[in-house]
DNA sequence: CGTATGACGAGCC
DNA sequence: AGGCTCGCCATAC
């Protein structure tokens, strides 16, 4: 519906958008690894963005993102830190005691 | 068109 | 281990 569309263009973020729908249930991304697929390595920021700024009503898992350091990143507001937890833990994602997420188990490897 | 910004990441102390 | 700085890149203004 292109009436519902954005004026802008944000094909940028859409990749985004569309690489995260592919996380299974009970596996994370990290944001430079979504960056890596699109083809910018170092635009882990810009992933970021596109995700804090991710129209609503989508069906994106933006919750199975996280950080290359296995943990939630903190957003202006931090509730969604823990609605975020909450999410991934209700998938069976174990967090440590210092709230980290071992990414050599849950990480997604891609769509491969 | 230049400046500022931001769910990051790697490096250094 | 934890905290700070700098680099990167697509958008917003």
């Amino acid at each position: 519906m292109a009436f519902l569309r954005p004026t802008i263009s944000t094909n940028f973020f859409e990749d985004v958008y569309r690489i995260v729908r592919m996380i299974p249930s009970g596996r994370v991304a990290t944001y430079g690894q979504i960056a890596t697929y699109l083809g910018n390595p170092r635009a882990a920021r810009t992933v970021g963005w596109a995700l804090h700024s991710m129209p609503g009503g989508e069906n994106i898992p933006w919750h199975r993102v996280i950080n290359s350091g296995g943990q939630i990143s903190p957003s202006p507001g931090g509730h969604r830190e823990a609605q975020q937890r909450a999410m991934l833990e209700d998938e069976g994602i174990i967090f440590d005691e210092t709230g980290r997420i071992d990414l050599r188990i849950y990480q997604w490897t891609g769509p491969l």
